[in-house]
DNA sequence: TTTGATGTGTAACTTATGTTACACTTAAAT
DNA sequence: ATTTAAGTGTAACATAAGTTACACATCAAA
């Protein structure tokens, strides 16, 4: 599973260079919350672009990581659920609290469409990112409605095949995985013991070989 | 579960001003395709806007599931899968097949871009229509995320609830309600019937009220 | 009003997965 | 090298949901 963590430091960037190509008019503000401060409550209204600049927040809601519904800690730099900033019913599905004293600029919606006519990179930064969101949300969903946990390891598998060859190493523990997969612990060991019993994949500490494809393809249906 | 079509309509307006805003050289095709054409493969590369302007096309998630995400009927106008045009890995999900004589206009990734910038209620729409689409994919995460039929059950009738009070009216019957929550059919009736014997919700044919509100939020850890 | 189609309720049974618990292994820390 | 923590395998049992099957209800068409 890709990281996409590295997409969100490049979407603030733009901070970097607000001294260079910035309109010298652009309206924003920065305002600093203490720590266990709550940031947003759910159905706030979500009427401007908030970047953690500084500090830490706590928010529950799908992970970027992948995992399910939980607890996430987002760290600075990283805008804060921009995709719901220009939807018709722009309210923060979620609360958020800071974790630590945290620091959040924020550039009210018209001031973000202004700049993107202004700024054909910050434009493009937000179009990439809320792209690979929207494609990270689909592929979740698909993973998540097979039903079967063969069936997911399956998808997860397959994955991994097409983009490294037949042997790969799968850097999460058995834990994580099924966190991942929204399943018990004991139930993804069982599954993946079968597997390997009959011989469908052989499993050495964390590096995974594909053995039978064909098999693992028709667990998706 | 909110019909999102209406925005797609909204987003191909720009095609009826043509005439009147659009660069005069803005560069695009239209390409006319018989029925039961393929128009994409999964995993052709989708380096442009199409927009279906006439005519009708099916999508399937070739590799997965059947009910939930199974076959989607495309009317014109609407755009393709605009989402995936800005990603990193910008290839098509999906096969596309023509229903019907359609006909697809075609926009290169760069004069988007241009357009984006010279069309403030082009970008608009563009972005209005992915957020909208991501807060559609969340909210059917969430649902999929919760792993009791009753709990799905509770996050839909909240979801009603929040809209419309506590009667309000659902217009599907338990098949595609039980499509809906990607379980089987008699599992829904089993759990519909049970939380009417617990006095939790009533119901009178496709009319729905809720009766014990917080029993149903607890039901959605 | 009869017929057929579509939808609903529900029972008996099967199956997959969750739960709990514990022994064993490996890696890390002292 | 010894101790500790983290990770894995797996067994016994509980439970939710799937499967199949069928009776009954509703509604529209003939």
């Amino acid at each position: 599973m890709k990281n996409i963590d590295t997409e969100w430091s490049d979407f603030t960037r733009f901070e970097d260079n607000e001294n260079n190509n910035f309109p010298a008019d652009l309206k924003y503000s920065y305002k600093t919350y203490l720590k266990n401060e709550i940031i947003f409550r759910q159905g706030n209204l979500c009427d401007a672009l908030y970047i953690l600049v500084s500090g830490s927040v706590k928010t529950e809601m799908i992970t970027e990581t992948g995992n399910l519904m939980g607890i996430e800690i987002i760290k600075a730099p990283r805008p804060l659920a921009p995709a719901f900033l220009f939807s018709d019913n722009n309210r923060f599905p979620v609360e958020v609290t800071t974790l630590e004293v945290s620091e959040i600029l924020q550039i009210p919606k018209e001031e973000v469409i202004r700049l993107m006519g202004v700024q054909p990179n910050f434009m493009r930064q937000f179009l990439v990112h809320n792209a690979n969101r929207t494609q990270f949300l689909t592929n979740r969903l698909q993973m998540l409605s097979i039903k079967t946990i063969k069936g997911k390891i399956a998808h997860f598998l397959l994955e991994q095949y097409n983009e490294y060859g037949k042997t790969f190493q799968i850097n999460r523990n058995q834990t994580e995985l099924a966190e991942f997969f929204g399943v018990a612990r004991p139930s993804l060991a069982r599954s993946l013991s079968e597997m390997v019993q009959d011989e469908i994949i052989f499993i050495n500490k964390k590096e995974y070989t594909i053995l039978n494809k064909d098999y693992l393809k028709s667990l998706l249906v």
